[in-house]
DNA sequence: GAACAGCGTGCATACGTTTGCACCTGACTG
DNA sequence: CAGTCAGGTGCAAACGTATGCACGCTGTTC
């Protein structure tokens, strides 16, 4: 492999030339300059990432850890949209995107560990939003640049992307709530996500602001399988006394929702209305459109990506929290104006 | 950030010792390593990474070219998916996973040439699949280890991880063959991926196997958006003389071409029954189910990793190319006993 | 008792860069 | 004409690790 010093013999000039002909140190002649990077090109020399990482102390890598295989974020669209935002702004400022992931949560402070201590990466990203997170707790601590992407209660001032979820359920509830509705039931996700619990919150803060009562039978949380969806609607539909409506807390439980419904003979929006969450583009294909919130995932993980760079080069962060504008996708899956009662 | 110097000063032992005693040197007494790990431990010691890679020549980390953010890819599961095995499989081996992507096809090289040249990554994982790619070129003249998901006919010896997608789609048109019909398309993806032509050679097999006369306008193409398979299947339904059956090129494109259907009036499978490819999660809860050839994402991306890191290792690797097998999933979108004709 | 084997460790060098400092040259100043 | 200055370049040290070689020590063998 050719390197920066077989360049420098054949220019005939020191190494310490060839290295500043590279990063256009202002004091190399033009003619010098000119020179060595027509033997670089026709060498095809590459600086040594690693030697240059060694000295510099910069790695122009931004790390990534992945929640773990189980875990629902892989199940759907969400993930490659996200790393798609993500990798898109990291490249264009020059910088690559390490992905781990662990396969027990005891190994996850381990792998950031690791990367950390080792000095693999300049900034970590993460994906997970648990209440609870020890990670965060190591970088902290370490001093280490990183960003979140969602929200944890348990830690100050800690640099968080995310959308206004709260606000968000707010909104999907409120266009329920504008159809007509007043019995507004809610499928949440796996209710160890902070942004489970805001979802909840904002359904029944809009609940409140409307003086419905809530309805603690009608608000239940499954996991991120379509499947569960599937089996959760039939619970309502047994009900004597069930909503005409229902939040549900990603797209891809409102598929098996609204696979249910159909397989019983029931219509959408007709017999319920359904509003979810993600939009991802199947949505708008389904066998009734979905209304969906769009929540913006490309963005915020382009958004993450872009202040992890500039906490990494030692720039001032601007805020504790950066909030991505979600916007109301309404399809047919809840257009509908029931006669109110 | 504390190095091997620091340890070996607080053992009382040189650094070289430390070095050993952190590879697991034969030749170190049982004490000094276990009372120099007790320091490692104590200081939370970890390799500068960089340092090693830099004598070591090896970097531990796979790199992965992303397809362009425009391409289809990232559209739908398939690249989570797909993702999850490279990752899972490299993580087990101690390996990190590095991406990278471009905005212009013409940067690809650029930074595929950054990577090898850097020696930023041990070896390469080309997801794409189009018929030629100057990228292969590149990595063979250089001799740099790389695997290929997906095939091109255009170089000989690289190896590639694949479905047999001729087979795949012989057995998907066989499938709506056994089920009686007689009067088949295919909707196609876009054709300069050597997957779509295999896919439609394997259609056009089976249907001159069964004796059936292959129907040029019942054969188009379209790209992966699901939008697209909604506008397609208004151009089928308007013919005179049109199928009776669809082979599918993605599941994406099923989706809007069931919807088209839906709302065109026609139900699936009794007017037009549907068989498609990838099997992603939302197939089985589409309002019909989508019967789908399963390809084994997560397992392409699993072997490929696998290969690419003996590769990377120098092992010699056993084949040219590594088929995945795939499995039809039949669902309701194709069972259907038509009368024959 | 000398020679030798084998174990455990340290010294020195190398990996490919960057960068502070010093040096040289020529031009310009007073 | 000596002195200053700026532009252009090279020297050498440093980054943190791995490893071939040499060295000292202990115990064994003839």
């Amino acid at each position: 492999m050719v390197t920066i010093k077989d360049i420098a013999k054949i220019a005939g000039v020191s190494p310490s030339t060839v290295s500043r002909v590279v990063s256009n140190h202002p004091r190399i002649s033009h003619e010098t300059s000119r020179k060595v990077k027509a033997i670089m090109e026709q060498e095809g020399y590459h600086p040594n990432i690693m030697a240059k990482s060694l000295v510099s102390k910069t790695t122009q890598t931004l790390g990534i850890l992945l929640p773990r295989p189980a875990e629902e974020l892989f199940q759907n669209d969400f993930f490659g949209e996200l790393l798609r935002g993500i990798v898109t702004q990291a490249t264009s400022a020059g910088y690559d995107t390490l992905i781990t992931t662990v396969t027990k949560d005891t190994d996850e402070l381990m792998a950031i560990s690791r990367l950390v201590r080792g000095q693999r990466v300049d900034g970590i990203l993460l994906l997970s939003s648990r209440t609870s997170d020890p990670v965060i707790g190591f970088l902290q601590e370490n001093e280490f640049p990183f960003v979140l992407i969602g929200r944890s209660d348990d830690y100050q001032d800690v640099l968080s992307i995310d959308n206004n979820n709260v606000q968000a359920a707010q909104d999907a509830t409120n266009h329920l709530i504008s159809q007509g509705h007043t019995r507004i039931g809610f499928i949440n996700g796996p209710t160890n996500l902070v942004v489970s619990q805001d979802r909840l919150a904002g359904y029944h803060k809009a609940l409140c602001e409307a003086n419905i009562v809530a309805r603690p039978e009608w608000a239940i949380a499954v996991d991120m399988m379509q499947q569960s969806g599937f089996r959760a609607i039939s619970g309502y539909m047994s009900m004597p006394d069930r909503p005409s409506a229902l939040v549900v807390f990603d797209d891809a439980i409102a598929f098996g929702v609204l696979r249910g419904l159909t397989e019983l003979g029931y219509s959408v929006p007709e017999d319920i209305s359904l509003v979810s969450f993600n939009n991802i583009p199947l949505s708008g294909v389904a066998s009734t459109p979905i209304s969906s919130v769009d929540i913006g995932i490309y963005h915020l993980g382009y958004t993450a990506s872009q202040f992890l760079l500039r906490s990494a080069q030692g720039k001032p962060l601007p805020e504790d929290q950066i909030i991505i504008p979600h916007r109301l996708i309404v399809r047919k899956s809840s257009i509908n104006q029931i006669s109110s009662e």
